[in-house]
DNA sequence: GTGGTCTAGACCACA
DNA sequence: GTGGTCTAGACCACT
């Protein structure tokens, strides 16, 4: 098991030959960290310049990447010392939360439909994305 | 009336909040329309015009998706007459739906991320809603 | 009256004595002319590059700024036409916003109230604000 | 019980959010409580190292701000004793303090603006609490 | 022409 | 050492 520790926080990489710009690679791994909960508030982001370096592109790239983050919340940088992950903003009620999320949820569906999907299609891709993972 | 049920053929919308380009999400619409056999040889596709007005976008760009459609030997233009599917349609690999429908689920977990929803919010919620049609 | 119609809508202007920077000088002033309601739905922002030459300073400031305002939500910009202000977010329950509004400001008060000002030093405060746009 | 109310002389509270650095933040509010007379001549500030502990930020921080306070001729420090409020203090002017109380302002309100909350919904809330107050 | 991304590099302020 | 701001300039994709 220790063997598996690695990447196990926060180990961030980029794909060049994806058609996603870097900067939002790194804001969908923060991302994705965030909600598996490998990382939680208080945990520090790797440095601006260091995490360039590691990724071999330039600081501003990560530094946008961590602009965005902080603008919408999820981060919170604290000049000269570092950019932390941040708590997480106060829910609403589960109820209205339920609500919020069924209305996200039918106007996706509305969308998938025009391009042919189904909800099953959609219930049948996470299911297969669950299985990867699993195997990770 | 089973004449009538035109939007079940092919009805394009367009998503604004997309990352995916208009003309882009044009040509999918229509390459997976014909994917499913909601359109077949011979379906007239809207004018240019007449759909530029409909999504309230540059003429330009229906265009620009109606040639990339012509390119690939999808649909043919009759010149006065219109834009209509053509006889050898090669469906989209499932890969190639897969990978779109893959996209489209990323970046509604992103739009969903941002209200504080994760993945597995999302299947919990389908997991009810198809525990509710059970019963229904 | 006609001849105040200048700058009526939206002129952006730079103070740059000013500590504060100036991409952010920029998103104060839409935030602004939004708040006011010199600008709504669907007005389309000077260009990036155009509003840069106004201004005399580099494209990617304008850019920065605009980037900023769509994360927060209150422009959407459309690639290759434009950015525009956007629609104001579905608004939670009256009560809801008035409870936050409530938490809001009790603790900037308790903030205020480690630099010694009162609430009323806050309430002269505004009443003179208000006053000297009045004047304007 | 009057030598128990410790917290109204100086009760030194940061704000993490505010774009104003820590240790002007601790340098503004120690400046405010002299000039409005809660702290005079002789009043011995928090030690650098206790302070820094109950705010949780480095020591060089404090230390820093301890320092400008000096060389400004605020406070005077008696090594291995103290640090304490000088003989002289020329309180901040009327004009810097409306300064600062339009800075914390304004900081307030791009705050209240990530809300969708106007500065007018600010007055209106100020207007009903007073209202209140006064029926009390 | 429009915005988006990325680089290189400079200078500043905070801890 | 940390992040923040700004410039200059290149290249790309969309309308």
């Amino acid at each position: 098991m220790a063997t598996q520790r690695d990447g196990q926080h926060l180990q961030i990489r980029l794909d060049p030959g994806s058609s996603i710009p870097f900067y939002r690679q790194i804001i969908l791994q923060v991302e994705m960290a965030i909600a598996d909960g490998r990382v939680t508030t208080g945990y520090r982001l790797p440095t601006v310049r260091g995490l360039a370096v590691d990724l071999q592109i330039n600081p501003n790239t990560v530094a946008k990447a961590y602009s965005e983050l902080e603008i919408r919340g999820l981060v919170s940088t604290q000049h000269g010392t570092g950019t932390f992950i941040g708590e997480w903003s106060p829910a609403p009620s589960e109820v209205d939360r339920e609500q919020l999320l069924s209305q996200l949820v039918h106007e996706f569906m509305s969308h998938l439909g025009s391009y042919g999907f189904t909800v099953d299609d959609l219930r049948a891709y996470l299911r297969e994305e669950s299985a990867k993972d699993g195997r990770k």
